[in-house]
DNA sequence: CCAATAGTGTCTCTTAGACAGTATACG
DNA sequence: CGTATACTGTCTAAGAGACACTATTGG
C-alpha cells in the first residue's frame, strides 16, 4: 500500500459493509438466514443480513455485531470467518459500496426477528434460497459461502460448529450429509471420524434418541486440521 | 446488506486499497515483490505493493492495474486471486483504510522499477522478507498469502502459473519444492503429476538442460482441480 | 421376540512413498 | 566410457468404500 500524498477529498468516499452467510441446521436441512428488504433498492427482495462497518470497529468485530443483531442472540456460538470481498462499482446504485462477506456456522438458533431496516427475517432452506433472486450480488456471495463450507468440512473440525458443545457421531454425520447434500455410510463415517487423532473427546456419557443403542457423547478436541481428512470425492 | 436511510455524511469515509502478494521463482528460490516506502508513515520500511481502488474500478481490476504498474509488465502472465481483506481501525494512522489483498503468482519477471511513491522496488527472497519488519500489517498479509499458495498447490494446477506457457515436469517440481520448502522425490513426483488426468498436454517436443536426457515439454491442460491431489503431508 | 441405531471387522481397490532399474543426453 | 537427468516398474503400507456382523436400546 502506497498512500503518497493522499487527498481524501479527491476520491469519493467508499462505504464498507459486512454481509453474512449464516448457516445452520434445522431438522437435518441446511438453512441460511435471509432478510426481506424494507427499503429501496431491492425493496421486497430477500438479501443476506449485514450492515455498515462503524468507524472504530474492525471488520471481524462488525461481523460479530451484525451476527448478534440479526440472529437476536448474544455471543452466538459456532464459527465465524471472513469469506471474501465484493466491490463491483455498480453493485449498489446509490453509492460505491465494498462488502466484506463473512461465513458463520451456528447450531440451531431461535427464529430471528426483523431488524429496523428489514421487513422480515427468516431461516430459509438453502436449496430454496438458491432458487430465489437475491438482492445485489448476494446469490454469488451465498454460492461462495456454501462452497467454502463444503470444502472446509473435509479438512477442518468445522462441522462441530453446527452442533452444541456435546454431540454424537450421528449428529456430525447429519451435518456432513446436509452440507454436502448426499448420504454417507454411517459405519464408514463412524470409523473415519473416530479415527482422526485429537478430534473427538469422549465425555464418558451417552445419549439415547429413543430407539436403538444410545450413542457416545463427544466434545470437540483441539485439532485445527483433520488428518486424515474426511473426503467428499 | 441493509442500507436503510444511509447518510453518507454521518460516517467518516473509508479508503479502500488493494495490496499485492506477488510471488515468483528466481533461480529456484521463491521471491516476493516489495517496495520501500518513500513517505510516512513507515517511511523507509518495506511494504507490499498496492494502491487505491479508483472510483469506477472493480476490486479485481484495481489489483490487475496495480500488478501491471508495480511489476512494469503489461498483461502480467500467471494467476491473480483475491486473498482476504484487512481493516483494523488503526492499521493506518492517517485514516480508516480497508485493504483488499490479492495473491499473484507469476513466472520470472524483470527487475521492477520504483513507482512515484516508492523509493525502491525489488524481488526479495521470501525467507528474507519474513524476517524483516514490514509496514502496516503486511507481515500478516504475506503469511496469509504464502499459506494460501502452499495449500492451493495441492489441489489446483496453480504451480504452472510460475512457469512459462511450456514447461517440464522438473520445472513444476522445482515450483513445488520452492513453495513448500522441501525436496520431493523426482520419480514419484513425475508419476503423480503425469497421472492427473487432463493436467498436462504433451507438446511433442523436448527441452534439454545440457546434461542428462531431455525432458518432455508440456502445456497446461484445462483442469481446475487436481484428482488425485499432489499432497504435502 | 423385532426394529432401529451404534459400533467393529474384513475385504478390495487405490494411492503414497521408497527405491531399483531403464532410457537418453553430454563430456 | 561415466555421470546426470528423465522416466518406468515394483513393493509395501495406509486409507476409502462396500458391507457382514455384533452390541444395546425401545416396543
Amino acid at each position: 500500500m502506497t498512500l503518497p500524498g493522499y487527498d481524501a477529498a479527491s476520491y469519493p468516499p467508499f462505504a464498507v459493509t459486512v454481509d453474512l452467510v449464516v448457516l445452520t441446521l434445522r431438522g437435518d436441512v441446511l438453512h441460511v438466514l435471509l432478510v426481506e428488504r424494507g427499503a429501496d433498492p431491492w425493496r421486497g427482495a430477500w438479501a443476506l443480513p449485514g450492515g455498515f462497518v462503524r468507524p472504530d470497529e474492525g471488520l471481524d468485530a462488525a461481523a460479530e455485531r451484525e451476527l448478534s443483531e440479526e440472529t437476536g442472540v448474544r455471543d452466538v456460538p459456532g464459527h465465524l470467518e471472513q469469506l471474501a470481498s465484493y466491490g463491483d462499482p455498480d453493485r449498489d446504485p446509490r453509492m460505491r459500496v465494498v462488502s466484506v462477506a463473512y461465513l458463520a456456522l451456528a447450531p440451531d438458533l431461535p427464529e430471528p426477528h426483523a431488524g429496523s431496516d428489514a421487513a422480515r427475517a427468516a431461516w430459509v432452506p438453502v436449496a430454496h434460497a438458491q432458487r430465489r433472486p437475491l438482492a445485489f450480488d448476494h446469490a454469488r456471495v451465498l454460492s461462495d459461502g456454501l462452497e467454502r463450507a463444503r470444502a472446509k468440512l473435509e479438512y477442518s473440525p468445522l462441522a462441530a460448529a453446527f452442533c452444541g458443545p456435546e454431540f454424537t457421531v450421528a449428529d456430525l454425520r447429519r451435518v456432513y450429509e446436509a452440507v454436502w447434500g448426499r448420504a454417507l455410510d454411517p459405519r464408514n463415517f463412524h470409523r473415519k471420524v473416530t479415527g482422526v487423532p485429537g478430534l473427538l473427546v469422549d465425555t464418558g456419557r451417552t445419549r439415547s434418541e429413543g430407539r436403538g443403542r444410545p450413542a457416545t457423547l463427544y466434545r470437540l478436541g483441539d485439532v485445527t486440521t483433520l488428518h486424515p481428512p474426511i473426503t467428499r470425492d
